[in-house]
DNA sequence: CTGTTAGCGCTTTCAT
DNA sequence: ATGAAAGCGCTAACAG
């Protein structure tokens, strides 16, 4: 493998000389700059980055890790994300923390030593040891979609306030009472804002605010499905569901289809926080508020590159729209 | 930031001691292994990745580049890839080529200058120069999925004509004759792999080998519910439709709407190659191959793996299952 | 404008 | 078993 030591000499040039050209430094003399172009062409050559990593105590790289890659919100992030940072002249090494803590603290690790440049995290619980042994090097970090207990670092995510009063305006309008509401992990932040924000704005969309037509689930289909079942169970009759992400609702349909079979089930309104393409071809299509998992994406990248300048990173809330699917 | 360095002050040993330790290496005394590992630990010690690959000429990183991670089967990929190998100690370098040869080759770049241990990718299309270059250096490749005109490497992907036959059992046991097929791009050898096994078999299965009812779209949605308008527009009647891939098989729903209106689209039977999860809530439920990413993930990394090994590595071709939903 | 030199943090001989 | 020393490829500081 090419060295830029044999682009140099090959040049006839110093290794000075090579270095500066090939980095595009100031001054140098338009012929040596010609000539080391041209032996580096030849000798296709390619810096070796971890040795300028080495030198410059910095490596353009930046960290992205994930709950989960294979969520539709997060690998659309991730590429939004690794666009953004392209464009700025840093990689992303994405890595998967499988919604599992001791994955995201062995991730975490190998980022360390890496010594990436920056994180940008959706943190699976509290703050596990890696992670504070980052933040006390004061890596810049910022936090997406998920706040983390007693750490506190600028936030990139969805308007969950702002995306549930969509949903309860759009409630309202098709005039819908009984509402059933199947929540999301009550440990996790973005499940608190959303229940908060619902069960708060009932009364004033008029809709019932009996606690029957409640129930919490985990985010997982699995867990949301259950919690559509022991609502049905308790005898009550919802027009409408509203399931808190995108997989709790999901599992709302399961259920509903379960219990109730397709055509009753086909009666109920569902709503949704999170959309995915295919509720269009659901039957019925469901309506579904949809968050900018992209503007998240490279809003984040953009509050650790000002973190990476010394500036300060403010949180951003992206606002999300309603995808309104219920006229069929 | 902790160097070995300091770690070896603090033990009270030399440089050279600390790095046996800190590697496992072979002999060091049971005294002095303990008061190092002591003393990284109340340090924070992290070894540095850079130095190290600097030193070592191996990152123990494995470079993955996926068409488009959005796409669920390199999304599933992905993740089951990143845990095989982190389960071998290498780490995974995860990029994204957006479905443009240009940013493959711009990954590929960072990749060769991060000095990867080995390469898996889904091509775009032909080879790239820097794809070249890296063949050229023997840096271990395999591919996902595709294959490369000219270039001879390791493949790891679905097997097309397994599935496909699948497919046509299906059709045949539900008794079609007139079955549409909308097909992806004819450049791309999972395109030509399923067209072929398809078009070859219809005959042996009772199926229309009436040309009319069979077009080329190009993986994506848009082009495939084009393409389905032809169909269409031919004036012919399938009772099945058949698409080549996931993004296919929406692409023919949205037409087959479109075009039919909901209800007589729903007495069309839709099959697709690749599945998702939420064809079981399309009405009616749709019937697809299901190809197994986790597996080609990991068999992937395996193969890298060995070729590291120096190891021949041998092509796999994952079986694929049907998931029947045609009974409701 | 350019060549020479030091040294980033680490692993790996080479002697002990 | 361990300390000393060399050097991986590169950039930046220093002389010219």
């Amino acid at each position: 493998m090419a060295t830029i030591k044999d682009v140099a000499a090959r040049a006839g040039v110093g290794l000075g000389t090579a270095s500066r050209v090939l980095n595009g430094s100031t001054q140098t003399s338009p012929s040596s700059r010609e000539r080391v172009l041209a032996a580096a062409a030849e000798l296709g050559y390619v810096a070796h980055g971890p040795a300028r990593a080495l030198r410059r105590t910095r490596t353009d790289a930046l960290g992205l890790l994930v709950s989960d890659i294979r969520n539709p919100f997060f690998s659309e992030l991730a590429h939004a994300a690794e666009q953004e940072a392209r464009a700025h002249g840093y990689a992303v090494l994405l890595a998967n923390a499988n919604e599992d803590e001791r994955q995201a603290d062995d991730v975490l690790r190998t980022f360390a030593s890496q010594r990436i440049d920056g994180l940008m995290l959706s943190p699976q619980g509290p703050a596990t040891p890696q992670l504070a042994s980052l933040v006390e090097r004061d890596v810049p970090i910022v936090l997406l979609n998920r706040r983390i207990e007693g750490v506190d670092l600028p936030f990139f995510g969805t308007d969950n306030e702002q995306g549930v009063g969509l949903v309860l305006d759009h409630l309202q309008r098709r005039g819908h009472r009984d509402v059933a509401y199947v929540g999301g992990t009550p440990t996790m932040s973005t499940g608190v804002e959303r229940a908060r924000a619902y069960l708060g704005g009932r009364a004033a969309h008029g809709i019932s605010t009996d606690d029957a037509l409640v129930e919490a689930g985990d985010f997982q289909t699995e867990g949301a499905a259950a919690a559509m079942l022991r609502i049905l169970d308790r005898g009550v009759h919802p027009s409408a569901v509203f399931g808190a992400n995108g997989a709790t609702t999901v599992g709302v349909l399961r259920a509903l289809r379960e219990r109730l079979g397709a055509d009753a089930a086909a009666a109920i309104e569902v709503v949704s926080f999170d959309d995915f393409d295919w509720f269009a071809y659901a039957s019925p299509a469901i309506t579904a508020v949809r968050n900018d998992a992209s503007a998240i994406g490279r809003a984040a990248v953009q509050g650790v590159l000002a973190l990476l300048r010394g500036e300060p990173a403010e949180s951003v809330r992206v606002a999300t729209t309603l995808v309104d699917r219920s006229g069929h």
